[in-house]
DNA sequence: CCTACCGATCGGTAGG
DNA sequence: CCTACCGATCGGTAGG
């Protein structure tokens, strides 16, 4: 297999579009593919994430896909290539929308100490894995065997990227002697601990996000020895 | 279906055994099935744990794991009765293994302080779960999904023992001061960052076992707060 | 985006 | 445990 990266379409699936009739005029009237594919784009990596996060990738079908979303079992290949890009794309938008949320939040805590900081993280962290619409951030940290190795490549840029926003705040935290253990395994023990979260929590239960957020931060940094240090 | 559980047959798959032949009265003469369902068995468990584990279970063909095992194609039926009862075998044999590894090494920390037990548990975690032979444990904790309830129930009895082992230590840990976080949260939390580390635990790296083991009990519990309390 | 379809693969079984 | 096989399903495509 080429080395080339199943790439999703955005938008502008044409490359040249007929000019558009006299009688679209007054308002631009949009082709029928343009006024729907981002709608039925967007429907379809829904159903697939919920799909693939329920059952897994290898045993949810095409036509499951397909139907969930309300189109004949053919209809998918329409927008995606391939289920391998259908894979990739739900991963893909899981990470775009969890770095934007991180990084809406972050100016809120930004002049805060690091243990505010690491607080803002972990809250947003939770949210983005066990709120609404969090199906997409599962299926990129259980599925990512079934991924070609050039898709994986372009996913670990954007996990780099989302661990870049945790490493100076952990380093303060180190410094200050809130945080005893190492920062590289500190990251990858705090994030294991969070990640897991999706396999057993249920908010039907007694504990709450507020919660998790609460006992990770009690797990993970020392109160005391960041007391001494305001500003 | 039914709600039995797909039974694994340990020995004896033959209720009545004909009498032993004359001329097997000095050594006892074991059938040709005795004599090797143990070692066929032992070997399609250890290829389905493999591939379960690096392919996932949806992915993998039960033609693989026969030609793993050095079989034809229909042959693992012989010895398993579908693909979903070699699943669930290779989980209960890596919970009993776990179990039994975990209880051998309790009686060397038994009289030591609660921290000196939780080092215990978790060197033999990261063991059970990293070291050789180790996949067993992360196709239990990552194919879940794919067992039928009544499977899903007696593991989940295997998983209660197992939580069992580590309780009373934390309980004893909170109290001390030395673990801030309510115990049923910090066993979740603490879990899944050691079980995460399959996910990128890599022994040609930098980090030995016994770094992990190191880098979790500085971030998990206080070492302070323990040193008060000697007996 | 639908209809109709293909080729390949897969879990499982009969009978020895 | 092997041989030979079945029925069902699946990803993907042509042509509109």
């Amino acid at each position: 297999m080429p080395a080339h990266v199943a790439t999703v379409p955005h938008s502008t699936p044409e490359p040249g579009l007929p000019p558009a009739p006299l009688r679209a005029r007054g308002r631009p009237r949009k082709t029928l593919l343009e006024r729907d594919d981002g709608n039925r784009r967007a429907a379809l990596l829904r159903a697939a994430a919920a799909l693939f996060r329920s059952q897994g990738f290898a045993a949810t079908t095409t036509r499951d896909i397909a139907a969930a979303a309300g189109m004949q079992s053919g209809s998918p290949f329409y927008h995606f290539k391939s289920k391998d890009a259908l894979l990739f794309a739900v991963m893909q938008e899981g990470m775009h929308a969890a770095l934007a949320r991180q990084r809406a939040a972050l100016p809120a805590t930004a002049s805060s100490p690091p243990q505010a900081q690491l607080r803002g993280l972990v809250q947003t962290h939770f949210q983005v894995l066990l709120g609404p619409d969090s199906d997409f951030i599962p299926v990129m940290l259980y599925e990512a065997r079934s991924l070609n190795s050039a898709q994986r490549i372009e996913l670990a840029a954007l996990q780099s990227e989302y661990e870049t926003l945790w490493t100076p705040v952990l380093a303060a935290l180190h410094t200050s002697g809130a945080l005893r253990a190492p920062v590289g395994l500190a990251r990858l023990l705090m994030l294991g601990a969070l990640n897991w979260s999706v396999q057993w929590f249920d908010p039907r239960k007694s504990a709450t996000v507020d919660d998790l957020v609460d006992a990770a931060l009690a797990l993970f940094v020392d109160a005391r020895a960041t007391e001494a240090a305001p500003t």
